[in-house]
DNA sequence: CTACCGCTTCCACTGAGTGGAAACCAAAAG
DNA sequence: CTTTTGGTTTCCACTCAGTGGAAGCGGTAG
């Protein structure tokens, strides 16, 4: 059909779909009609597919009527890159446990990365990410030291989009950033000081997996230790060499990867 | 393929659910014929179906031509239930630096409980659950500790089932198993020696919401620890009080509730 | 009381979904 | 080399599941 937009909302897949990622947004419960603008249904399709997800527990309907993503989704995504996960989260733990302070581990996705592991320390760190959140990468640690150690065309590809700024110190020039993410081979660790979030700094080391780089490995500390942060530079390198050990044998390929564009 | 009296696959809905969940059982990835045969859908059904749940990232590819749960699926399904998660998880992470044993908070669902939080001491316990995994109530002590709080009908419908055994410590006559529980309730926490897994046992106390149990919080240890697990007790009546008070605001009847028995 | 808003139900129409079959591809067997 | 085997991808005519406008329902505000 000489239709306008490509098939978007087309199959009935696609609208399933766009419902449950209608819940992505808002972190608070949706009611029908908010769902059906979100994923641009009309009310009575959203209203019939939306009973079909809540009978197999994909979505809850709370006592107020507002609908939100069920725990059953939940408890079936805990399978998603299970392997490398369960393999990695001991390490985090411990290099909680060697530093005292907020660890994480994030891998790339698309233009972001993505926390995939993470424990808070006590100390109250300004919290910009959490586990399932995203992050622009030239504004986090964990995000320059992936970046920088990352194929070429990845990283120009970057640089070449407007970079958008977090605070008054993300770095945001293309030139600038180039040189820094140079530096941060070199020296085989990247950090950023106040500039996702003013009150935290941050440091990290490249994760490699098959030759490639595979993930980061960072800590996230008060700007007021700044100035000692590199003294964790070997438990750092240490974990990180222990997770690269530990995951080794696992097929990861599927986990990154695509991260093809899909349509809004 | 056997017979046609499989009522399962009606809507596109749930075929492409089907889908989703035949990933729950095997660990491992899977071929297509593999989940066609696990979703009972005929192949080219499959496969266009997966064909569209890989392009929205739901579904991965890997090197192998296997599929794989995607992780875009795990992002989005963090935000199932995250209030009360990050309400909870720093607390269950204070149980775990005031004790340094294994840590971790559940819920009921059915009749089994769900793991939502999970600290893995360094001390190598068997282990029996991880985040998002279930384990019978009967054999556990938060799912005793939870079934012991729980409302009269709930208590009656569990016991009058077949209560399958773990380990031969496994209580499972139903009458004894009553009368633990309200011991239990008298106590005010639950135990359990090897009745999961051998070389482990484990204690928990209550986590009440809006005046009815919501959770069971608890700590695992090795058998040879099993003498003086009480004296971890205060800590966590200490730390189930601080959730109870920081949950307090979250409505959670649409995280529990439902688990309406759905066809297989 | 009426107006409004959001949820639920209904049902005639139709094109998206279906699935058997055949083509395809790669690797193992002959 | 050819044949076999096992899984994956493509094709396409049929039809039934999905659709969505409209009407009905129920609570709340004015």
């Amino acid at each position: 059909m000489a239709g306008g937009s490509r098939e978007s909302g087309r199959s009935v897949t696609s609208r399933v779909l766009a419902i449950l990622e209608a819940f992505e947004q808002s972190r608070t419960a949706l009611s029908l009609t908010q769902i059906a603008e979100g994923s641009g249904l009309p009310l009575s399709t959203t209203h019939r597919l939306v009973a079909e997800l809540t009978d197999w527990g994909f979505l809850s309907r709370g006592a107020n009527g507002r609908y939100q993503l069920g725990i059953r989704l939940w408890e079936l995504a805990q399978n998603a890159g299970r392997q490398l996960r369960d393999a990695a989260r001991p390490f985090v733990q411990d290099l909680f446990s060697l530093t005292g302070e907020t660890s994480q581990l994030a891998v790339r996705e698309g233009h972001e990365v993505l926390y995939i592991e993470r424990i808070y320390g006590t100390k109250r760190v300004p919290r910009a990410s959490r586990v399932g959140g995203r992050l622009p990468m030239h504004a986090t640690a964990v995000g320059k030291v992936i970046l920088a150690y990352e194929e070429e065309w990845v990283r120009t590809a970057y640089l070449n989009r407007q970079l958008e700024r977090s605070t008054a110190h993300t770095h945001i020039v293309p030139g600038r950033l180039a040189e820094e993410l140079d530096q941060i081979r070199e020296q085989g660790y990247a950090t950023t000081l106040e500039e996702v979030r003013l009150g935290s700094c941050s440091i990290a080391v490249p994760v490699f997996h098959t030759g490639r780089i595979g993930a980061g490995l960072g800590l996230v500390l008060l700007t007021s230790q700044a100035g000692t942060m590199t003294r964790h530079l070997p438990a750092l390198r240490g974990v990180s060499a222990q997770i690269e050990r530990a995951t080794a044998h696992i097929p990861l390929e599927s986990l990154l990867g695509s991260h093809a564009a899909r349509k809004t």
